[in-house]
DNA sequence: GCGACGATGTATCGCGCCGATATACTGAGG
DNA sequence: CCTCAGTATATCGGCGCGATACATCGTCGC
């Protein structure tokens, strides 16, 4: 997960650990904690791994003759794209509890359409499941439930409910832009998709 | 989380693992996994801190001379009771994406009727921050943003914002019942309604 | 009678991620 | 001058996860 987002920033432009972190933050801060404690072994892996490569930069060091503090410079091997590709496609583990789903939204539009509809049917797959679970928990035995517990699964069924409407929304809106492409005979063209105006 | 849980649920009666597991299944089985690979190195770890002791069932045994199989059961000790209180009181880690939530929810019935505030409040408190997070996301640049990251930031807030309504509305039950209770027979009524502000 | 199967039951392994913490340099402001 | 906030890297212990392994039990079909 750490790794998916680590090597899809990393597409943009070679990077150290720390500017790393707070793109990662600012992109997806609200949904992941995205912890120092887990970025600098996740880099060291997958440079390990042969991933990534770092790039000691003396370009930067070169043009400021201070010396800054040093900083390792990360930039992504031919492998390293190939391994990014492969964990774009994958739909990632099987429980509704997937943290990976809000990292491959955020790296959508460097995603095959294909690869796209893929990832949101499996999502909405999952969440239908935990819906029906909830919705299991809170037909059984109504009354002979603790009232606090059923307010939880009350909460977590309003929230799966919506989840679907929305995930339903952006399949449907997937579907639509395909639809066009298709009768427009162009390929599937560019991270801006066909430029549908904002809803 | 998992000890707050164990803990919890052996205030109800002795219990080996695979009972306790399906009951933790059964009742927030929808929000967490508590999976066997967490649960019997916890009941180690708790029974090592002698907040559990081993109770290797007889009786149980006695009635059915053909063996059964080997089980573990476990009961809680004065240690553990003293534990639970602390954990059941202690508002748990500072995130929005707080686990422990759902597991003190589940015990709500046995938590102090001021602990139980606290803990909602708590909960308030960081759910609102993330939906401050999210407003901002939002806010900033708004054009400049990939279009799927936004809408994922559009679900986070709206169920943000869903889960504040939420919580108003069960500290507001929490504040009516303590003025209930407080108003120990007379009838004399006072102002209707919670003074909490929404949104 | 028997074998397959699903539920019961305990346990370990490696790994990913977290929060806390340590260290050190830099620039800006009081 | 000194302190504070931001930049930058790194490690530590701990928890929870999925996968996997094992063994027993009751039941149903054959």
């Amino acid at each position: 997960m750490f790794e998916l987002a680590i090597l899809g920033l990393l597409h943009e432009a070679p990077m150290h650990g720390y500017e790393l972190r707070k793109r990662l933050h600012n992109l997806l801060g609200a949904f992941r904690a995205f912890s120092y404690g887990s970025l600098y072994p996740t880099l060291r892996r997958l440079q390990r791994a042969g991933l990534i490569a770092e790039e000691t930069d003396v370009a930067e060091l070169a043009g400021r003759t201070w010396g800054r503090r040093a900083r390792r410079v990360y930039q992504l091997t031919a492998e390293g794209k190939e391994r990014f590709a492969e964990l774009l496609a994958d739909a990632g583990p099987q429980t509704w509890e997937d943290d990976s789903f809000g990292v491959h939204l955020a790296f959508f539009s460097r995603t095959p359409a294909e690869v796209r509809m893929r990832i949101l049917e499996g999502r909405r797959r999952r969440v239908e499941e935990r819906r029906e679970g909830l919705r299991a928990a809170l037909a059984r035995a109504g009354e002979q439930i603790d009232r606090y517990t059923r307010e939880l699964h009350r909460l977590g069924l309003e929230s799966t409910e919506r989840e679907v409407r929305w995930l339903n929304e952006l399949i449907a809106r997937e579907q639509a832009e395909r639809r066009e492409r298709d009768r427009g005979g162009r390929g599937d063209r560019g991270p801006h998709g066909p430029s549908r105006k904002e809803e």
